[in-house]
DNA sequence: ACGTCAATTTTTGCATACAAAAATAAGAAG
DNA sequence: CTTCTTATTTTTGTATGCAAAAATTGACGT
């Protein structure tokens, strides 16, 4: 349906282009620190650098690139505290999408997202990740949806993005994973109970669920990089 | 101190621009629903249309206008339920501004806090609004530095800009503003006594009154200008 | 008087041009 | 060989130019 959307109306050139790096700095194809430099970008998007610019200027005001003064734009590099930081927003910001989701739900929509549910249940028994990931997104979108607040959405959304290229890298291991759906069960069980507070409480516990394993993956990440970097400075010192 | 950035690291034309710009609409010295003219803007501004076109783009991904499509932008019109919806998210983040600023904040920053309540309560004696305003924006911002989330903040303050307008304009009656200062002595006391569920419930209650008074003002607005149109029809019916 | 359509003007969107700043490379001195 | 200085290149920031789209105006017919 955004396909439509998009050959229908041609959105503006910086639209587009802004949409493109978008999804290229959300799927790390830009690495993080990385210099987003104008006439490659240019020649790769086959624009002009006055909508290239327009479009940058954008994802700044998004949090997804920093300005540099005379310096043009790097793609942002999270602390752990900035990430850390996120997920604490992110965490409150769903459980409230919960709570508002149990109180809105309609049923055709609760139908929605147990039918997501149990497509969800066959990629787990399937072990197949993508699907799993495909679908945990859709329900969660789809709990979103139901809580009938754009701006909530978008505003998670727009966090949600930050960490995109994070979780994307996150893989969990076979408890992590196996817990994860003791948690999407109960997250049902709440919906259909119209339980605000459980499901409230449920999402964040997912959530903070979420936030260890990336956490845990960038301290290690983190940790063996700085071992590289003294590996690096002893092969210096003996030249 | 914000001046005090400006004037000694002079920020690029754009980001100046958008600066502008944002006081500008919050403001409401641009009126929502008006267009942003380019060349008007840039005589005003005194900058060419690059930069101005570049911070217009910022000020779209913040949700400050709105862009049109070969029609340039306007000042965003917020619907009824545009607003309720973002009081609603604010509520939530408030909320958890206050939980975290309840269990993270220093004494330091606790007295800081008293001090600027009973600066309040003198406003509110003497009656003086403005001071008022002033005091109940600084301690809002006190209490979200004492969360120690820049996330949450950022969140808090992108999503405030676009109420900004209408609560500048919202003048609450007498009774409100009384009710306002008890729930101000109610932070307080649940500050220090670090309960953080009761800050939580303080904030999502004052929250929720202001936006009562906002909806109800516009609501009026809203019913009086219909009926001026009603008027003006039947004018021109009559001539 | 009213609406419709065409011509003109204005405004926007994109590309390019120019100037200033930063990065890089080259060379000289220690 | 390193380090500082300086020249060159690259890159960014801003201004301007040009084409396409939209708004405005005015004439025309009904």
């Amino acid at each position: 349906m955004t396909a439509d959307i998009l050959s229908l109306t041609p959105a503006s050139l910086h639209l587009q282009v802004a949409g493109r790096l978008r999804q290229m700095l959300v799927e790390s194809r830009i690495q993080p620190g990385a210099k987003l430099n104008e006439r490659e970008l240019c020649e790769l998007l086959k624009v002009s650098r006055t909508p290239l610019r327009e479009a940058i200027k954008m994802l700044a005001a998004e949090g997804l690139v920093q300005l540099l003064l005379n310096r043009g734009a790097i793609a942002v590099e999270l602390s752990l505290d900035d990430v850390q930081n996120t997920f604490e927003v992110m965490a409150g910001l769903e459980g409230q999408s919960g709570e508002l989701a149990a109180q809105r739900i309609t049923d055709a929509e609760l139908r929605e997202i147990k039918a997501l549910h149990f497509e969800m249940l066959a990629a787990y028994t399937r072990a197949d990740l993508p699907a799993y990931y495909r679908l945990n997104a859709a329900i969660h979108t789809a709990i979103n949806l139901a809580a009938k607040n754009p701006v909530l959405a978008a505003t998670y959304r727009q966090l949600n993005a930050q960490l995109q290229a994070l979780r994307f890298r996150s893989n969990q291991d076979g408890e992590k994973w196996q817990s994860a759906m003791r948690e999407h069960e109960a997250m049902i069980t709440a919906l259909e109970n119209r339980d605000a507070a459980a499901l409230r409480a449920v999402l964040v516990a997912h959530l903070n669920n979420k936030r260890d394993v990336v956490m845990a993956q960038l301290l290690a990440a983190h940790t063996s990089q700085a071992s590289e970097e003294l590996l690096q400075n002893e092969r210096t010192r003996a030249s």
